[in-house]
DNA sequence: GATGAATGAGTGTTCATTCAT
DNA sequence: GATGAATGAACACTCATTCAT
């Protein structure tokens, strides 16, 4: 029964067996995409790597298009609703939260194979629209909404200043993101940064950009 | 006589003139090697775009890969150099001098297809070494080294706050360049935003990031 | 242990009969395979036709080819041998004889699937040479000689003329087949016709065409 | 550009040129389709039949289906078409015509590769239906119109008898097709015989079986 | 210089066949 | 005996590249 890559947003597509073949091919294959792209990645290779044929690809997937889109909707959903649950019920220090999110996107995502999928979306957008449209409704928005509540929330309890939230949100998201792609891209002819600071750097930079001026 | 694409760096460039069939079909690539991939392309499309036969690329460009890394040279180095010029010799506050880069580079590379570029790389590097790594050298570096340099200056100026100039570069570069990537894929499928009111709150967040706090 | 594919003329024949599974895989291979030819024939519709599994199948049958050759050659001897045995003692008017032989191969071989076999070795014949021999001697030529002999008999009692029997008995016979044929094939996108009459007109014609002339 | 495969009646569809590549391919295609049926017909085959690559099959034809329709409708037309225009203002003896046309048939279509025709389209019409259609309607219907306009001729003239003249029609193309059909399959098996005299055999017996009784 | 025509080298996909359970 | 899972081998189709004109 081939896995489901249509219905782009139900939870469960594939049961666990005996080796989890599905499971197997999705990392293969989100690391072959990530890597070469849609088009320069081989069915064969992605087979190599999750050391199976490449006929076995097939019984799961019903094509290379299937196997992409499986690709996306499967690392993406945990991506996002990770972050929402963490800020369920949140009644702190806004900065402290985003702190707090900001360090577990890092270890969760940025330094898993997960950070491959924007770069991913990203190149092959115009390739795949419908693809794209999923995308920016169940990540790239609801980052953005979830980003500008917590702004909103921050300006309220008076941590922020009067701002554009949206704007602001937009700012804070694009350089999340690009770390990402960065990341799975010319970082690695870059020399080495230490992520982790940078990322503190930049959310300092941002929240004083919003906060209010102390003296005010 | 084949356009040079080994040396990465050379400055013949093309200006567009009647019949000029290298600048045509450069134009003509980055506008599908951007919207498609370098490995989606075909070079039918591209060479329709151009007006010419497939046959005739190859009397400009010895290979696809050529043309390819044509395309990423002959449009980069205008970029970074551009900005360079601007900044030369200027004495005034470094927030309106960002401001008015900002701007020119909002409407001189964002909305033209130069910004298909940034994409291109980001998407192509792990495919094209030396490519990238030209890229990194001689934009993304420059970048970072001019805006490090520029907010050096603010910091010696007093205009902002002893703080990392280079994560803080980094992090204003990200937005910049994640804005042009954003524009050549989901963009399309994402609501209309007004980008130059988005870059000038981005640039006030930063700015207010890295300024001194008012009362100190 | 499989069914001898090799022997092609052994006796050993199906009866239906609950669970029967060779005979039951061997009638859904013969409806695919006179409907989609042997190539174009998937096993796994085969077998999901004949409600069992593909590997079910090699059960049965060593091979594709083998199934093929045991669909042909299990359907092919009760064809001819039954129209043999009507005829034998038979004293009567050819003309009545050739009547009921008709009849008996319309309601028997016609409306049957059995029909379809005739379609499978014309269109096959040249990729299966050994059992296009095996048909053609155990049926078409059997066939063949049995229809002239049943003329010379016709011509012996004085009901035909003298003529080539041998002509005439291929003649009438290619009809006959060319009629199981059509049912197979165009026959599903041509307007319904009276195959009981379209028959008697024929057998009427030819018999009259190879009859003594009433009056000489 | 493609030969056109679905505007199946129009007639010229190729340009000649140089070698006529089209035609060269077609004739290719129509030996190898009727030896070997569609499915089992590789391209590699067709190709080096026709002297040139597979990839120059994909110049003239966009699909191995497009190819296989082509074959069909390039072939089939001239087939009819002949017939209908010798029949034209004939006014004398319909045996004699008929007897005419089916010698020209045998010399034109049975002894060319065109006779393979008729196989192909037994074989697939159930995987081709538009084509089949397409055939069944541009030389079955019309070739039985045709036939069965001679036969009643025929008995408005007072060389035949009263009868079913469409059914009688029927009979006699049967045996015609059926002699095509014959020709690419069994008979490669089977022992030569003389299909000139065979078929004058069948026409004769034919015209007995429906002329007027000498004597009435 | 320009191109229509041709193709070699590949890749996605299918399917008969196998085999561990 | 029966089958779900796996795959090697094959084939349709594509496309960057070449070359005669």
């Amino acid at each position: 029964m081939h896995v489901s890559a249509n219905s782009l947003s139900d939870s469960v597509r594939w049961r666990r067996r005996k080796d989890n073949r599905p499971a197997e091919i999705l990392s293969s294959a989100l690391k072959v995409f990530s890597l070469k792209g849609y088009a320069a990645t081989k069915l064969e290779i992605v087979a190599k790597q999750a050391g199976v044929s490449k006929a076995t690809l097939y019984l799961y997937f019903e094509s290379k298009e299937a196997l992409f889109k499986a690709v996306v909707t499967e690392f993406v959903l945990p991506q996002i609703k990770r972050a929402e649950d963490q800020a369920q019920n949140y009644t702190g220090s806004i900065k402290i939260l985003m702190h707090e999110l900001l360090e577990h996107w890092r270890i969760n995502v940025l330094e898993t194979d997960v950070s491959g999928i924007p770069k991913i979306m990203i190149a092959e957008a115009s390739n795949f629209p419908e693809l794209a449209t999923f995308y920016l409704d169940n990540v790239i928005k609801r980052a953005r909404e979830f980003v500008t509540h917590l702004i909103n929330l921050g300006i309220e309890k008076g941590e922020f200043r009067e701002c554009n939230a949206s704007y602001a949100a937009r700012s804070f998201i694009s350089t999340i993101i690009f770390t990402a792609i960065w990341e799975k891209s010319l970082a690695a002819y870059d020399e080495a940064y230490d992520t982790q600071a940078f990322l503190n750097s930049h959310l300092d930079i941002f929240i004083r950009g919003i906060s209010k001026d102390i003296q005010e």
